[in-house]
DNA sequence: CGGCATCCTCTTTGATACTG
DNA sequence: CAGTATCAAAGAGGATGCCG
């Protein structure tokens, strides 16, 4: 993009990540961490593949992304945010919750990622039992899934492993949202076509109080 | 601009205010308040004039921007922030903030309006004085000038009145800002050419300490 | 003058195909 | 796997025209 010539922070700031699909690669990420260029662009539904490596190599000559050069046993780079990289998660929380509202009126056939959830789900979630052991909760919509790690305090991305988490919560996206956010009770995701397994306490642990 | 179709908060907000020049004028209405179109204009050196018509219309399709049809003595309708809109503030200052070091390296050729320092100056600036009688701190650089109220605590901007403000700052985009961010101290500037007229107080009611 | 709409050119995007 | 190459379509930027 074209620098908008001003002398202004926004505008220097629009001038680095304000270009399309950057800020979504930012949030890729902050998500995920170190991701090869296929996980990068199977996060991003929607990008062409060249414009994916020109906003790479952009993100990178700007100090944003750096990447790590294959060590030797892989076949594959792996990129990562930088420090100053990931200072941008400020800005990209609070574009996020200005956002949130919006995604009541989404259209049904919008792309998903499970993964999209981690940096709202860690906002709205909190571990109301610091002391227990930690425990996973996996979400399931839309045919992807991710898992957040609940334990110490926080509510966090976990990147997958093999064993089962302890407890599942699937459903449509309305519905898990409504759950996550503290808009509906369990009784209510429920009685609205939401499935959840495993240990009840997980559940109970990070659920936000119901509001309205 | 066409939507990402991205079921994802931050998606749905750059599908609003991620086209080019949008968080641009969203800043501008948020300092300078009401705008008729051709302040608008004024404030993004740059901008094609057709694409800030599309971008305003958008932009109250949207409800973030809403036009106020002239009062009949006037001949000009306003542009305002709708409630929704103003709720960008906090985006816009943490994108701002992370942008804020890019400055140091920017330009000579890049245009500047002295309004557009309001936002970061009212993060820079305190009242230290907040039981003293308001004051007007006049900044200018570039050949345009902004003036922030000082009072109550607060530090804002201040549409132009007619009356002298009680001290005058002036001088190169470097020094003023160094003042202004705290790196640097009344007589460092003074040395670097920044000129400072009117009542020595205003400076240090709100300079911020001197860092580093 | 304020608030656009039109026309034109140039650049960027999106979709797909192809390569080391 | 990690891109580059190609190309049609959309969007940006600049100049100018129009209308109350």
């Amino acid at each position: 993009m074209r620098s908008y010539g001003q002398y202004c922070a926004l505008a220097k700031a629009l001038d680095v990540v304000g270009d399309r699909w950057s800020l979504l690669i930012v949030r890729e990420l902050l998500i995920r961490g170190g991701c090869r260029y296929t996980d990068l662009r199977d996060g991003l539904p929607g990008i062409a593949t060249n414009l994916l490596a020109d906003r790479v190599r952009h993100l990178e000559e700007c100090g944003v992304v750096r990447r790590e050069e294959a060590p030797p046993p892989i076949a594959a780079s792996l990129f990562h945010l930088t420090a100053r990289g990931a200072e941008l998660e400020a800005a990209l929380r609070a574009l996020g919750r200005w956002g949130a509202p919006l995604l009541s009126t989404a259209p049904e056939r919008d792309t998903f990622r499970a993964h999209w959830l981690a940096l709202p789900a860690a906002e709205w979630l909190r571990d109301h039992s610091p002391e227990s052991p930690p425990v996973r909760l996996e979400i399931r919509m839309g045919g992807t899934s991710v898992i957040m790690l609940i334990g110490a305090g926080n509510v966090a991305y976990c990147p997958v492993v093999s064993d089962a988490p302890d407890a599942v919560l699937s459903g449509k996206r309305r519905v898990v949202l409504g759950l996550l956010a503290g808009k509906l009770d369990l009784a209510q995701a429920r009685a609205a076509g939401l499935h959840y397994q495993g240990d009840p306490q997980v559940l109970r642990r990070v659920q936000p109080l119901a509001v309205e």
